[in-house]
RNA sequence: GGGCAUGUAGCGUAACUUGGAUAGCGCAUCUGGCUUCGGACCAGAAGGUUGCGGGUUCAAAUCCCGUCAUGCCCGCCA
């Protein structure tokens, strides 16, 4: 097991050795061993281990005695200069000039990949988000879900897979089948944007229809929408695809981007379902009932050892449900089934990639085919996605058990009630909750707070800083937190700017930026001897957190919490502030070399944390 | 009724997966610091029975059992 910090690394293989030597009978894997290494307070050294307890409860000796018997040891490293034994804790510190040395010498030389991990080999991974109905704009529950699934898309792509972010469209629901009735008797434009107009039409629509208990004329047109070629199936995916591409600017405005998105409407066209029903059925996965409750269906049971009840797949008329299309829909992304899709380019992102679409008329492209999946979908899903993810182990075999991963987050809930798009919710008095409207107060309250900015650099350069702002006021603000749990908005609390957030980070970001402009060209070798007069414990303090980044990437992509991330991001701002009111870098005489040098890793490093986060870190603010 | 989450100072949040030294951070409150590499900053103070009760352990916010509160899921809806 190589540990990515040099320190951690050399004491873990240190107490490995130890214990060998020392109590060769107890066994105590390396996983133990790594986890009893913390690294928190420095008035105890810079490493700690607990271990000496565990080795203690099973060899049947005093703690105390089992860390002096671990710490006769001899040592033999680069990183580590002295092993303390204290209460039965080891404590270990390190050799600051070798660690600072190495630390710093590894950003600079692995720049924009510093702190990410590399595989042994490149999988690909296809991340679907925010999956939004194409019929209303996106609120800040939406919001969440594709800051979320970006940042999680980008932690992957900065651990060496291969990334394909997928949208998928359902433009054949009830929901539009709803705006289709109420278009035939009042059809004029707003001006608005359109996702807007279409979801406030939609909520009117919705209540009338209930008035004027006109379901079933709905549910007509449900069925004619779903006649591949009607009329009714046109109209639905025109209405839907301009509505998407407003919504899709609301995405560019926020910096997030899709590889592919895929319509249910070509899912149909395609036969996806088809296919993969008669495979189910083919495996004995899937069950027809002749008689009993479910007669003329299409059931699942659920997988053995779990419990839950019977999902059905095709009711009795014939119609698939949700669950059925969904299963369909990851046999394809994981290539158990293929398909012909046609693709085309729906639209240029500002990022300058293209989106591609699937398509009536278009070429085949390589999408799907992952070797994993990940969705990003509210928490309240996820029994269907246990559902989901049973289906897929037993058609695909035991080695398909843990190639869906759900990314459950917690909904956001308001204040004043909910969020809910079919009565509205996202409608606020004053301002909507959606995304759109939550970036607009945004802006303006940094254009606010950024008004001594020097104007002869001019009115677009401030709009465009004060945007940046915004946005990454906004990420930290929503991925700071961990991803289960739910959140409750309050405009308040969104429009402040404290400093436990994404602007108190591009801050520090700017300042840096600052000295190393003012420095101007150094020859900036790395030796030791350079770091040899450093002494305060402010600069080791941004020092050794540098050196964390690889284990912290890995953990926030293991366990998909871009939480732990921003978290760090945090700790390495505000350990950098401390450092920064304390030594004048520029005016530090022998020290500024050194000091350059943290100013140089820390910003790279803290460049490379908001970039994971979707945050534009910029030099100017 | 069954299942899944969540509960940490006035408010918000971290540490829980892998038990370890004084439960970390921010807002708000109070006290200080601009002849300064950018004050969107920093230093300090005050604020905690980690929902409650039991258990396991040398050691529990963390593991186990029970309990209370809140939210969500349990349809031939999506």
């Amino acid at each position: 097991m190589s540990e990515f910090d040099p320190g951690r690394g050399e004491f873990l293989e240190w107490l490995r050795e130890s214990i060998k030597s020392a109590y060769p009978g107890a066994k105590i894997s390396d996983g133990e061993i790594s986890f009893s290494i913390s690294s928190k307070k420095s008035q105890y050294g810079d490493l700690g281990s607990s271990i000496a307890f565990r080795i203690s409860s099973i060899m049947r000796e005093a703690p105390k005695a089992v860390a002096e018997k671990l710490a006769e040891n001899a040592h033999k490293g680069r990183f580590i200069s002295k092993l303390t034994p204290i209460n039965g804790y080891i404590n270990a510190s390190l050799d600051r000039k070798e660690y600072s040395t190495a630390v710093i010498g590894r950003v600079v030389e692995e720049k924009e990949g510093y702190g990410a991990f590399r595989p042994k080999r490149r999988e690909k991974v296809i991340v679907e988000f925010p999956s939004v109905n194409p019929n209303k704009p996106w609120h800040i529950g939406h919001l969440r879900n594709a800051l979320l699934g970006d940042s999680i898309s980008r932690l992957h792509e900065f651990c060496g897979y291969s990334v394909e972010k997928e949208d998928y469209i359902e433009e054949l629901g009830l929901q539009m089948a709803v705006i289709l009735w109420g278009l035939k008797h009042e059809s004029k434009e707003t001006g608005k944007k359109y996702d807007q107009f279409l979801g406030e039409l939609y909520v009117k629509f919705n209540k009338e229809m209930e008035e004027k208990k006109a379901q079933s004329e709905v549910n007509a047109l449900l069925k004619e929408m779903e006649t591949i070629g009607s009329k009714e199936w046109d109209m639905a995916r025109k209405l839907a695809e301009r509505c998407v591409r407003a919504q899709y600017e609301t995405a560019f405005a926020y910096g997030v981007y899709h590889d592919v998105l895929i319509w249910e409407s070509d899912v149909l066209r395609a036969k996806l379902l088809e296919k993969a029903l008669a495979m189910l059925e083919e495996k004995g996965v899937t069950e027809k009932p002749e008689d009993g409750e479910f007669k003329d269906c299409i059931i699942i049971r659920p997988r053995r050892g779990r419990s839950g009840p019977v999902k059905v797949l095709v009711r009795s008329n014939g119609a698939p449900t949700y669950v059925a299309k969904d299963i369909a829909f990851h046999m394809w992304k994981l290539g158990i089934i293929k398909s012909e899709f046609l693709y085309k380019e729906f639209v240029e992102q500002p990022n300058s990639k293209y989106a591609y679409t699937t398509a009536e008329f278009g070429k085949p492209m390589d999408f799907a085919g992952a070797d994993s999946a990940i969705n990003v979908i509210g928490s309240a899903q996820k029994y269907p996605q246990e559902i989901l993810k049973s289906a897929i182990a037993e058609i695909g075999g035991a080695s398909f058990s843990d190639k869906i991963r759900h990314l459950a987050y917690g909904e956001i809930e308001l204040a004043e009630g909910s969020l809910s798009g079919r009565t509205g919710g996202w409608i606020g008095a004053e301002r909507n909750y959606t995304a759109d409207d939550l970036l607009s107060e945004m802006r303006k309250k940094a254009l606010e707070t950024i008004k001594d900015f020097d104007e002869s650099e001019g009115r677009v350069a401030k709009e465009e800083i004060a945007r940046k702002v915004a946005v990454s006021a906004i990420k930290f603000e929503f991925l700071k937190v961990d991803p289960e749990k739910k959140v409750v908005f309050d405009w308040l609390r969104a429009l402040n700017f404290d400093s436990n957030s994404g602007p108190y980070c591009m801050y520090m970001y700017a300042r840096a930026s600052r000295i190393l402009d003012r420095a101007g060209d150094l020859n900036l070798e790395i030796k030791k001897e350079i770091f040899e007069k450093l002494e305060l414990e402010e600069e080791f303090e941004v020092i050794k957190l540098i050196g964390h980044a690889g284990d912290i990437v890995k953990r926030a992509q293991r366990e998909m919490r871009p939480n732990v991330i921003a978290d760090y991001a945090l700790d390495l701002s505000i350990a950098f502030s401390r450092f920064y009111e304390k030594a004048n870098v520029l005016n530090s005489g022998e020290l500024m070399l050194p000091r350059i040098l943290i100013v140089i890793a820390f910003r790279q490093t803290l460049y490379n944390m908001l970039w994971l986060l979707g945050i534009e870190a910029i030099g100017r603010m």
